[in-house]
DNA sequence: GCGAAAACTATACGCCGTGAAGTTTGAATA
DNA sequence: TATTCAAACTTCACGGCGTATAGTTTTCGC
């Protein structure tokens, strides 16, 4: 938590006893799923009541929605992290290395990846502005700007298709456009296909589908990686 | 319900009764999400005890499982259907109209979707040989088939990459193999791929993350498919 | 008509989220 | 230092949930 030691001790107690109930929450998720994180039982793992939790979030969903939003920035620095660490004049092997750390951080934290990208509260909607929505632009923008490396190369691939500015969502251009000034609407397009199809085995996989079906799922994940940067114009490393 | 005539009377009103409550359990769902199956609300809306319903289903979770099995065969009809009315001789067609009918039936039973994909049950196993795996295999040998269609044109851009019959689900080969003997496994890989581009497209439709991206999601899995057809080396129609 | 079995109800237990009201605690102020 | 007051926390309560146990009613086969 930064800034604590600036706090008061009344506030510094109240800012750990917050991450204490979150990472309590996350503990419970972890060993019994999403449907683990339960008040009471958060609170029994603390010696306290309950009702004392309402002290920190307003609900039970509060709490889930803040955990979201963790865990998404998680994944979002994590995927960035992966890319920023790939050499910059190999676009290929940075695209890779997104995907990869994107897969690795999913089967790392499968019920976080439940709780992100799955519905674990009913008719849950994300507040607008609010960090997972923020979260979930940071990672189109890393897919985006796996698109604009290989735009050059791909670019005569899938331009057209008639897509438009305005087909898309104003926040997500407001990250992807000052980054990347010169590139089409279609090259976004192709960004949030290539996010379908890494989340779609990426989310078979995590709940358990892919594995009624293939024991290789590793071996599928490469072979869609390869396919990809074939897919994108480029020759795929090792 | 097949051979309800035969039935002695007791019989059949035990049918009847099974099939109402899957019935307003499916009304409940709709209209709430799957939070909303529920023995207490289900017996309330039939007049009955929920304890009653422990006469047809052994526990909440057992008659969950039921619904799933119920959704997922339809989910496998529709595309089945979808892919037998499109022309043979016309394999990009069908393959869009397979397609179609996969995310058309997603749009229309969302939450059927999510209880059939996601995870509504913590820790939930199909259990061997039921009626979801076979329903998974069938969607599974449904794009098989696509792939199958689209082997002549496509097979020299997809073969390789070292998989084995044994990477495979021996319950998906038993489908498989018997209807496409000349398919190499590579085939069986690509078609999990294919799988999963457009489950990913659609969940995260279905899950509301598209929406927070663009606004023409339509525009996206049109172009998904033209995109499809072509990297399977044929010409998209229309 | 009768006995057995099936269908269903009644009651109870331990979970859950959460609201209302009361109590303790500790820091700021007079 | 004594007082005050808000924050932190507890207690009690309500209704909803799945489900186990025991008892009651209905209905079919003989």
């Amino acid at each position: 938590m930064a800034g604590t030691r600036s706090m008061g001790r009344r506030e510094r107690l109240r800012a750990e006893t917050t991450a204490e109930i979150k990472d309590v929450a996350l503990e419970l998720m972890a060993s019994g799923g999403p449907d683990a994180i339960t008040l009471r039982a958060i609170a029994r793992e603390m010696g306290m009541t309950a009702n004392a939790i309402y002290g920190y979030f307003a609900t039970r969903d509060d709490l889930v929605t803040t955990l979201i939003n963790d865990l998404y920035t998680a994944l979002a620095d994590a995927v960035d992290a992966a890319w920023n660490a790939a050499p910059a004049k190999d676009p290929a092997a940075r695209i890779q290395a997104w995907a990869a750390a994107f897969r690795n951080w999913a089967l790392d934290n499968p019920e976080g990846f439940r709780l992100i990208y799955g519905d674990p509260v009913p008719g849950y909607q994300a507040p607008e502005g609010g960090a997972a929505p923020d979260a979930a632009h940071r990672v189109c923008t890393g897919i985006t700007a796996l698109a604009a490396a290989a735009w050059p190369h791909a670019g005569r691939l899938y331009e057209g298709g008639d897509f438009e500015w305005s087909d898309f969502d104003d926040g997500l251009l407001a990250k992807v456009r000052p980054a990347f000034p010169d590139l089409p609407p279609a090259a976004v397009a192709l960004a949030l296909r290539i996010w379908g199809h890494l989340h779609g085995l990426i989310s078979l996989e995590v709940y358990g589908h892919l594995r009624a079906q293939t024991t290789s799922p590793d071996k599928l994940f490469r072979q869609e990686l390869t396919a990809l940067i074939r897919s994108l114009g480029m020759a795929p490393g090792n």
